[in-house]
DNA sequence: AATCATTGTCGAAGCGCTTCGACACACTAT
DNA sequence: ATAGTGTGTCGAAGCGCTTCGACAATGATT
């Protein structure tokens, strides 16, 4: 391996110079610049990472912590960990990809060996019990915790208290607010929520319930009647859950679904029934534009902002990491694409 | 930050006690090493990645490049990435997440700074521009590429010349085989083979043609007659191929499909034509577990070992960092799981 | 002509760890 | 008693880089 000292030989200077043409922290003369680069170009230099962790205490690696069991829909995790990779890329960091599998004891391990400079956790639960190590920086108990000592860190995901912490996520409350005024101004009055799986309610976890009430309280000032029904994925769960709404609730004749896997199956199966899309009924989904243009009816939609998601939200670590940059929440403003599942309730009704 | 001399003084011993400890290259006595890991527990010690890389020469972090733009089944790749990731803590090492957005360069930057220990590629293309990278340890050109020094790589997936190669993949001519072997024994004869989408095969990516290849070669042998349609997912390029074949051959009774997004179009495009399946058609799948029991009908398929894979490749490469294991090609053998897309050709044909 | 910034470069001191050789000590075998 | 053989521990030398203070050399300002 080609050394710093040994460009410096070749160079002719001395292997500080060489660091300072590379950091840009000093000025140095263009010609001197230009012959380190030569040099560097020549030789193939690489710095070693190492010893640049060592030296300047930043390991220029932000840790991504995907959990093990995820209630997200996986194709979105993936565009996520994408764009985040690729974003921290063009800011000069590279990505460490850890699993939920350690738990806590991975923000602890890879905080204290200085492993990764920062941090971001997806999929984040309402009371997730990473978060209070995230608020102190890593440190159990230290006597003075110094203000931006510690690692920086941004949440994918909305925990319940977010004190002190940064988080990017779409604005979930704000998107079924949008899906159920879609259907109002369509004229439709009775609405089915299609959920994700009860597991994902009990779980608590942020975003569906966030979704649930957001839908729910513009869905009151409109005066429309709201019923949720959460469903697990798949045709005979779909079938299930759709005969009991119909039974409940007949005049339904909108529906919003936040399943991926339930939403196929509930195309199908209106299909089946003989309720055509959008004639009979409207279906608005909030999920990824890929779900939505691939179904059998292209989907009304709200978009899941994956690429948005992971690039804000190292946009927002580097930020920390330069000093500037603070602690907040950023909702990203949902966006309605109106595609072929929804229309104006039928006029015989 | 604590550091090891804080934990030797601490503990009473010198620093190079504390770093035989942790790393158990010499014996130490059973009170000192006692009194030693007391003390880490009690300050609460991480060693520093930095300085570890630094002096061992040793990152203990595998690169896992993930290209941009895949071939593979999203949720798959994800599947891999994660058992990747996991297996590879077993082991003590952490996993870096690279996009194939840099490129080769991606490589040399990773190998050159000594920021990784080793490489696992996914995804790789028959003759992918990586590779020669790999082959020689990412050195361009060394007077004395010294065997052993250079940078293990794993590849998931199969490039045309697997020389100086290590490589992990499905056996997916075995896989195409084994589809119609089982079509062939239900009585079909004219089988339809519906691939992944033309760009797929343009691009030579192993996987489809292995897969075809193994299948034909299998099928004549059978006396089987074999269409083969590529197809881009969706219900619309579905409709299209679907009734070229028919059109083309239309005593066709046996489907192969690779091709998750054309699964269910597939499906829902047979019914509708009424064709039942799997009365009137056998339909085998290639693909993950989950699309095959999450269909409108339950299929049978061959699956991809997603996590299999990802184990499998971790553990040579770490067998490689310790000086065991050898470059060569592992083929995964597949397994069919007969569920209910597939019976016995209809009588009255 | 003397003074003061400014700019570009260098030397040296670490960063926190691993690892090698040395060494003290307790044994066993002469 | 003497030499030989392990054990367990220590000291010191780096690993390759960053960064701080020092210091020429240059030009601008009195």
């Amino acid at each position: 391996m080609v050394t710093l000292a040994e460009v410096a030989q070749h160079a002719g200077v001395s292997a500080s110079t060489v660091s300072y043409v590379l950091s840009g922290k000093r000025s140095i003369s263009a010609t001197t610049r230009h012959r380190v680069e030569q040099s560097i170009r020549e030789l193939g230099y690489h710095p070693n990472a190492g010893a640049r962790a060592l030296a300047s205490s930043r390991s220029n690696i932000i840790a991504l912590m995907i959990p093990l069991r995820t209630d997200m829909y996986v194709p979105v995790m993936m565009e996520i960990a994408i764009a985040v990779a690729t974003t921290a890329r063009t800011h000069g960091y590279d990505v460490l990809l850890l699993t939920g599998e350690e738990g806590p004891d991975a923000v602890r391990r890879v905080t204290g060996s200085g492993l990764a400079d920062a941090m971001i956790l997806m999929d984040v639960e309402l009371d997730d019990d990473r978060l209070p190590l995230l608020r102190d920086g890593g440190a159990p108990a230290r006597a003075k915790p110094r203000v931006g000592d510690d690692q920086p860190s941004v949440l994918i995901g909305l925990p319940a208290d977010t004190t002190g912490l940064t988080c990017v996520d779409l604005d979930f409350a704000a998107t079924g607010a949008l899906c159920v005024e879609h259907l109002a101004k369509l004229g439709h009055r009775d609405i089915a929520v299609i959920g994700e799986a009860p597991a994902v309610y009990e779980r608590h976890t942020g975003f569906a319930e966030r979704t649930l009430d957001g839908l729910r309280s513009r869905a009151r000032e409109l005066g429309l009647r709201v019923l949720h029904r959460p469903c697990e994925g798949g045709y005979d769960a779909m079938a299930v859950t759709l005969a009991r709404v119909f039974d409940e609730r007949p005049a339904t004749t909108g529906f919003v679904v936040q399943n991926e896997s339930a939403v196929e199956p509930l195309l199908a199966l209106l299909r089946q029934q003989g309720r055509a899309v959008p004639e009979d009924v409207s279906v608005v989904a909030i999920c990824p534009d890929q779900v939505a243009t691939q179904a059998s009816v292209r989907l009304t939609s709200v978009a899941i902002p994956a690429q948005e998601m992971g690039r804000h939200a190292v946009e927002h670590l580097v930020a920390k990491l330069d000093g500037r940059g603070s602690d907040e929440v950023v909702l990203i403003a949902p966006e309605l694409t109106v595609r072929a599942s929804s229309g104006p309730v039928p006029s015989g009704s």
